[in-house]
DNA sequence: GAATTAATTGAACGTTTGTTTTATTAATTG
DNA sequence: CAATTAATAAAACAAACGTTCAATTAATTC
């Protein structure tokens, strides 16, 4: 046997990264194996390597993708206005519907780290850093404005990523809760979170400051 | 070769987990082989099995008994008192300690229960779950006093487990911050984040309502 | 329609894997 | 001090691993 009726390249690559995504997130990379992989994407093991030349290739080249689409919805969904109140309201809406439209790929991100060569890791982490980097600022232009309440910028843009990166965990898209009702809530919990004052809140302190100077 | 001088039956299999969770959170479990464990023992890999019959095994070993240190530890730590203000602060408090002084652990608990076994894996989410509860039942109980805004109980719970613990993945205990200054910020960033109410809060609460009654 | 290129198979490679078996020595017991 | 038990080493097992190579067929080009 050899090429088979209707092959296509592309497609082929296509369904490896699909296959590979799923299979790696639910077992890991260590514990899935080229010819199980393979026989997801009904093909034998040796066409894998037409793709990727090596099983670690595989997994950074489907890293390297996620990170990279992450940063470019960031910057698709930066608002124009320069309100921190709005910058992080934009910036957990995107995340979470982000993470949330790709699970599997969120998981073998965050978790395969480890399975990467010292170059691929570094550069992988570049990629995030200058992701967290734009919460950091975020935070740090809304405790300057006085809009946000900030003890820590970088500890507090940790916890906040956690928290958000954490809906997948649970979060299931057919269940009770829908991803808008969910982003809400988070968007409620990280508002509260940084004591985010909106402008009906600063216009009821300055009443109160009023009030009580009579 | 057999026996050596020295051997103890009790230190070895302590050592066997040392090595193991350390390993296996750097690694990964699929990636650690039992050679590489042995090795890092200072035995060799036949040894490993007068302790645990097989690797998984091992892996469950020890995901039960950080599982069990935890309830224990918050079973332990649980305030006498049934104020929720209180009780959630013990809750952070001590489920931050715990984690930082047991990184390795918490990593191969939140890491590898995709290489369980059906079975293995349904006891270890069973004693996952009874943790969570107690903190659902800490938030709902300050709902319903009112000392807590809570929007949605069982979502504020997992968004506050996951970002107390996500202090592990960047905490390092000989930075700039000791485990007491990191939980004091985790802790007003969860009290700000359920809105809680300290007794002086809403005293001050009270008196800006006799002040707008005038 | 012949020549070329693209896509894939099937078999094989040397390693490494988790695990078992048997032999051997150290420590403990009577 | 002999007998027994505890703790390990050394060697071997079949199975599975990532990867390579040559052969083969489908699609495309000229």
């Amino acid at each position: 046997m050899a090429r088979t009726a209707g092959s296509d390249g592309e497609k082929t690559e296509a369904a490896i990264r699909d296959a590979a995504v799923a299979l790696i997130a639910r077992h890991g990379f260590e514990a899935v194996t080229m010819r199980q992989l393979a026989a997801e994407v009904g093909v034998q093991a040796a066409a894998l390597y037409r793709y990727f030349p090596t099983k670690e290739d595989l997994l950074r080249t489907l890293m390297r993708e996620h990170m990279e689409g992450l940063l470019a919805a960031w910057e698709a969904a930066r608002p124009a206005n320069d309100d921190p109140v709005a910058r992080l309201t934009a910036f957990v809406s995107n995340h979470i519907r982000f993470h949330v439209e790709r699970r599997h790929a969120t998981h073998v991100s965050n978790m395969e780290l480890r399975s990467l060569s010292r170059d691929n890791l570094t550069a992988i982490l570049k990629l995030r850093t200058a992701y967290e980097k734009e919460l950091r600022s975020i935070l740090r232009d809304g405790a300057e404005a006085g809009v946000l309440e900030v003890d820590d910028t970088g500890l507090t843009a940790m916890a906040i990523i956690q928290m958000i990166t954490g809906v997948i965990v649970w979060f299931r898209p057919d269940e009770r809760l829908s991803v808008d009702e969910v982003t809400a809530t988070y968007l409620a919990m990280t508002m509260r979170l940084t004591g985010a004052r909106t402008k009906t809140e600063e216009r009821h302190v300055r009443q109160d400051a009023e009030l009580r100077a009579r």
